[in-house]
DNA sequence: CCGCACATACCGACTGGTTAGTCTGGCGTC
DNA sequence: GACGCCAGACTAACCAGTCGGTATGTGCGG
C-alpha cells in the first residue's frame, strides 16, 4: 500500500482532483496556485506531478467527468420509452439537478474553457457538440412529429436552454426559496411551454 | 496639444480601453499582461498608469460602461407607450442585439467578474441586479394583468432568460446562418412563448 | 511679447514578488 | 535491490506596479 498522508486514507490522485475542483471554482484557474492544490490536498509538487502532467491537466480531467456523466444520464433518459414530451422534459430537468449537484463543476467548466490548451479545449468542445446534438435531436423529432413547434430552429432552442443552465452557478443559491428539484421542473417547463405549437 | 503618436489620433485612454476590451476577451485577465495591453495600444506603462489607477481598474471601465448602456436601453423600451408584451418583446431582443454587437464585453463581463477587486465587484453586482429588477418588474407587470402565465416565478425567468444571452459569446458566429436581429427575434419568440398563459 | 513657473502627458528601466515545472534523493514494499 | 511513490529545494521566467526623467503646452508678471 502507498504511503498514507496523515488520516485521510482516500488516494492522493483524487483528492489532488477534489481539492483543485474546489480551488478553481473559488478562485478561478489561473488564480489558483499548484502550491496551494498540494497543500489543500495534503500532499506536495512531488505527489501532483508524478500523477498528472501538468496544471492544465488536472483541469482537464475536471471536465472529462463532467462531460462523461452527463452523456450517460441524457443517454438513459432520451433512450426511455416514452412520449418524446416526457424524454425531453426528464432530461431538461435531470441535467438542472446534475448540475446543481455540482455546481463547482459547473462554473469551472464554463468560466475556465479558454484555460485548456488548444488540443484539450478542441477535445472538449468536440465532446461537447456531440451532447448538444443528441439534446437537438430530441428536440427535432418532436417537431417532426408535430408534438413541438417548428417556428425556432432546435439548434436556438438548445442553446437557449443550456445557456441558462450554464449560468446556474451565478445565482442558484442552495439556501435560497426553491430546492433543485423545484428549479429543475420550473425550467423544463419553461422549455417545455417555449416549445408549445 | 499632447504628442500624438504614430497616427492614430484618438486619444491615449480610449485606445488603451479598446486594446484590454480584445485582448481580455480572447485571452481572458490574467492571461493578459499590461505590457501586452500597451503594446497594442502603442504606448508604454507610464501611459496606461498615469490613466487608470491599475489593470483592475481597466476591466472597471469595461464593465461600466457595458451596463450604463444597457440599463439606457433597457429604460427606453420599457417606459414606451405599448402593451407590456410589446414591451417586454422589445426589450428582450433589444439586449441580443446590442450583446452581439458587443460580443467582447458579454465574454469579459461573465467570464471575468471574478477577477474584479471585491469593492467593485460588489458595486457591479448591485448594478446588475438593479437591471434585473427593472426586467423582472417587466413579466410581473403582465403576470398581474394576465398577459402571462404565473406558473413560472419572475425571478426565474429572468435568469432564464439572461443565462442564454451571457453564453451568446459562446456559440453565435457573425457568419453563420443567422443574422443578429433573427437570433433576438427568435430569442424574444421563445421568451414570449413560454410566458403564455 | 518675452521668459519663467508650473502642469500635463508620457517614457522605460527597475524591483520585489510569484509561479509552473524540474530534479535529486529517500522511504517502504514486494 | 528494484520500483512505485512521494518530499522539498531549486530555477528560470514572468509580471504588476514604481519612479525618476523628459517633452510639450499654459498662465502670468513684467
Amino acid at each position: 500500500m502507498p504511503r498514507t498522508t496523515d488520516g485521510d486514507t482516500t488516494p492522493v490522485p483524487q483528492r489532488l482532483l477534489a481539492a483543485a475542483t474546489r480551488l478553481f471554482a473559488e478562485q478561478g484557474y489561473d488564480r489558483t496556485s499548484v502550491q496551494e492544490i498540494v497543500e489543500a490536498a495534503g500532499v506536495t509538487k512531488g505527489a501532483l506531478y508524478h500523477y498528472f502532467g501538468s496544471k492544465d491537466d488536472l483541469l482537464h480531467e475536471v471536465y472529462a467527468r463532467v462531460l462523461r456523466l452527463q452523456q450517460e444520464r441524457l443517454d438513459t433518459f432520451a433512450g426511455a420509452d416514452q412520449p418524446v414530451g416526457e424524454r425531453l422534459r426528464g432530461a431538461a430537468a435531470d441535467v438542472v439537478v446534475t448540475t446543481i449537484e455540482n455546481l463547482d463543476d459547473a462554473s469551472i467548466f464554463f468560466r475556465s474553457m479558454h484555460h485548456l490548451s488548444p488540443d484539450k479545449n478542441l477535445q472538449v468542445r468536440a465532446e461537447r457538440r456531440r451532447y448538444h446534438e443528441r439534446f437537438r435531436a430530441l428536440i427535432e423529432e418532436g417537431q417532426q412529429t408535430g408534438v413541438f413547434t417548428k417556428e425556432t430552429p432546435a439548434d436556438l432552442v438548445v442553446d437557449y436552454h443550456f445557456g441558462s443552465i450554464h449560468h446556474l452557478s451565478t445565482w442558484y443559491r442552495p439556501d435560497g426559496p426553491l430546492s433543485k428539484q423545484e428549479v429543475a421542473d420550473h425550467l423544463a417547463d419553461l422549455l417545455l411551454r417555449a416549445l408549445r405549437p
